[in-house]
DNA sequence: CCTATGACGCGTG
DNA sequence: CCACGCGCCATAG
């Protein structure tokens, strides 16, 4: 059965597809929104990565708090109940950030693309 | 139908 | 380092 009221099919697997991957992040660890789109097929589409985080809020089993931009910058922080919440459960898993920029982010960084598909 | 906007990314100057 | 522009594509007005 369908949990989404989305008009496009199409858009509805495509979102699918970008929680299952977000919910393979790691604990501890973080990506980019282009990282999942170049994984998915659409390195152009970063965009849509956005998009999809934005409609997951009602899904609790994706951690849209590891999701940053390919700099490391927390810019989704906005969209959270508290502009702090993504900042506190990234350091509750141990990823330090500090004014909005997770650091050692070449280390925390988990691509989807070289962990994954191997 | 058209324009503006965005939790992005990359190229240029 | 900073400012802009463009591509991408869904949504809102």
């Amino acid at each position: 059965m369908r949990i989404c009221t989305v008009k496009s099919a199409a858009n509805n697997d495509f979102f699918e597809q970008v929680y299952a991957v977000v919910r393979l992040i790691p604990h501890g660890r973080v990506t980019s929104y282009g990282a999942i789109a170049k994984y998915l097929g659409a390195a152009r589409s970063s965009r849509m990565v956005g998009w999809a985080m934005n409609a997951s809020h009602s899904l609790p089993d994706v951690p849209a708090h590891r999701v940053v931009n390919r700099q490391g910058l927390l810019t989704g922080k906005m969209h959270f109940s508290t502009p702090f919440e993504m900042q506190e459960r990234l350091k509750q898993e141990g990823v330090e950030v500090v004014n909005d920029q997770v650091q050692d982010f070449e280390h925390k960084f988990w691509d989807p693309q070289r962990e994954l598909e191997l």
